[in-house]
DNA sequence: TTGTATGCGTTATCAA
DNA sequence: TTGATAACGCATACAA
């Protein structure tokens, strides 16, 4: 086949230098792959050949014959979002260190797309893969996680348990118990939750951990009126919703937000309607974002380490690929970092 | 060779659809691919087995007969960044909508680690390359830059015009003459600057342009002890340099920041301090950054909307790779976005 | 220690 | 309209 003419440096290929080196292409080939049975001289000669005629691999022709690409791939909704934006750099940073590289998709919480990036990444041949708050059905999600060989699933449930595949998980349940009873503890009882997408199950859980905690401290007279369903877990869906909890809400001391960004929202809301934070409502975010520490008073959040959580995303999908110790279900624990707000 | 054990599916090839069909593995590459050659009734026959198969096409072997893996390689310094975020989103919403993938890198200002992840990608025959904020020397970067068929470099200058790379920047020197000039009208002449990193083109180009249109607009009480040189690009160093100014600055009435982090981080100074924006000082950042619209007063900045830039870059790219309307070198205009602190 | 033959899955080329 | 064959660049297995 003819070359590209476009092209602009013929790629170097062991054929190449075996030629200028006067033997085979295995023997190059073993001393790139840094393996025994050649001489120390023939070693010498072809390395020092190797770096002069500018020889790199073929990870495609590589690849090929090994059934390895040194390759993972990486489905997030949205690489933007801060969350996933570290998350996804926690992989990377582990992922370079093990000499993998990292195949980084955007689902758009669009199951089209999401499902197309899975099919681009199987004809990849990628040697494990990150799926992050996945949207698809569960029916579709098994469908395809069964196809890889190797899968960590991030911030999604699935009931059935496929070998291949790891779950990490957020205990958000958890976390917002732990959120309400700081609360109650301070003396508040009426406590509004802005929860997030009806089908995020981060909200759910969220919501569930929020309700439950609240019957367990005695706090029998909340309200349902205090809750905001489906609230955008953004700065302006935050807004929106404290201007309805303004409204339609009781007597509320405390907020309990989806996430940091909307209790930023709910933040401002407050200051422009002279309410004090946190002496008349405390505001209690989740996230641990970087925004709730440039706000004043600076936010009270269930926080993570999302770069800590990318890394250890990526270390799984190593055992797992690895069969070493392989986990089936991880559940992470957010901590309650006190600052101003609460 | 022997198929790895722990293989869950093995892969469906052209040869099995082909012996399931009945026909040659030719055929059914070119209904594959939509090439003619075939006849409608052999055609459907293996469509629908493709289906039913579920044959997906292996991308090593096809990039290696075709020298094309429909892969491009993104590196970035950090892509948790939001700058970087919101590019790499447009890049790679452009790339989905094209029919490309992206190989992620984070060169973590680490010149070590950006030449390895131009190594990386060059073993995985990426179809094109995109260069953001290189730390490379310009010797370095040419090596590494002219094995590649077709590139792109975002915001990094580089004298030599390769036939192969397009250079796209942000005329931030440009943008600071309008943010100088806005105050200058204003009445402000003793405007003082806090600029980045001093190895950043960014952070040279805006002082340049702020001296000059300072200069130009007749400010010549302005003093050297209003400028602020190689601060931190983040909110820290906002806040540090803020505090910096207070102490050494003189009678200073606006501040024009290397970034909205930092604008960020004088604002917050300000407020602490009891100077009240815009009145006693002007704050100007560059950025359009989100965490400037959720500040009180809300960021004046120089703005570019960096999600469409990615997109340009990724559109450039192709036309690059397609040696289509070729261009060498494009400007970015920044639109000075008036809010409440300047 | 070194080399030869084979195959990975695909597309290009040419022949039927 | 079809198919046989070579080649892409490499690593595995085996022979010398």
């Amino acid at each position: 086949m003819v070359k590209k003419s476009h092209m602009n440096v013929d790629r170097v290929t062991l054929a190449d230098v075996a030629d200028v080196a006067g033997v085979s292409i295995m023997s190059v080939s073993r001393v790139v792959n840094n393996k025994p049975g050649v001489g120390d001289e023939t070693r010498k000669r072809i390395l020092s050949l190797v770096k002069e005629m500018g020889y790199v691999p073929n990870s495609l022709a590589r690849g090929l014959v090994t059934q390895e690409t040194k390759a993972v791939g990486l489905i997030v909704p949205d690489n933007n979002n801060p969350f996933f934006a570290q998350i996804a750099r926690g992989v990377e940073d582990e992922a370079y260190e093990q000499g993998y590289s990292i195949f980084l998709m955007n689902s758009v919480e669009n199951t089209t797309r999401e499902e197309h990036a899975l099919d681009t990444l199987f004809e990849n041949n990628i040697d494990g893969l990150i799926s992050c708050s996945s949207r698809l059905s569960s029916k579709k999600l098994e469908e395809h996680l069964k196809h890889f060989l190797s899968v960590v699933m991030f911030n999604r449930e699935c009931k059935a348990k496929l070998p291949n595949v790891t779950q990490i998980n957020v205990d958000d349940e958890w976390g917002a118990t732990v959120a309400v009873n700081y609360l109650v503890d301070q003396g508040r009882c009426t406590i509004a939750h802005i929860s997030g997408p009806a089908n995020s199950i981060s909200a759910k859980r969220r919501l569930k951990g929020f309700e439950e905690a609240l019957k367990k401290g005695g706090c029998h007279q909340n309200l349902k009126s205090n809750i905001i369903y489906d609230a955008k877990p953004t700065y302006e869906g935050g807004r929106r919703a404290m201007l309805n909890l303004l409204e339609v809400g009781h007597n509320i001391d405390a907020v309990y937000a989806f996430n940091d960004l909307v209790a930023v929202g709910v933040l401002q809301i407050c200051k422009e309607h002279g309410i004090k934070v946190p002496d008349d409502i405390a505001i209690i975010g989740v996230d641990g974002a970087f925004i709730g520490t440039v706000v004043n008073p600076k936010l009270t959040t269930l926080k993570i380490d999302l770069a800590e959580v990318g890394r250890l995303i990526m270390q799984t999908l190593l055992r797992n690929m690895n069969k070493q110790n392989v986990t089936r279900s991880i559940m992470l624990h957010p901590e309650l970092v006190v600052r101003g707000s609460a």
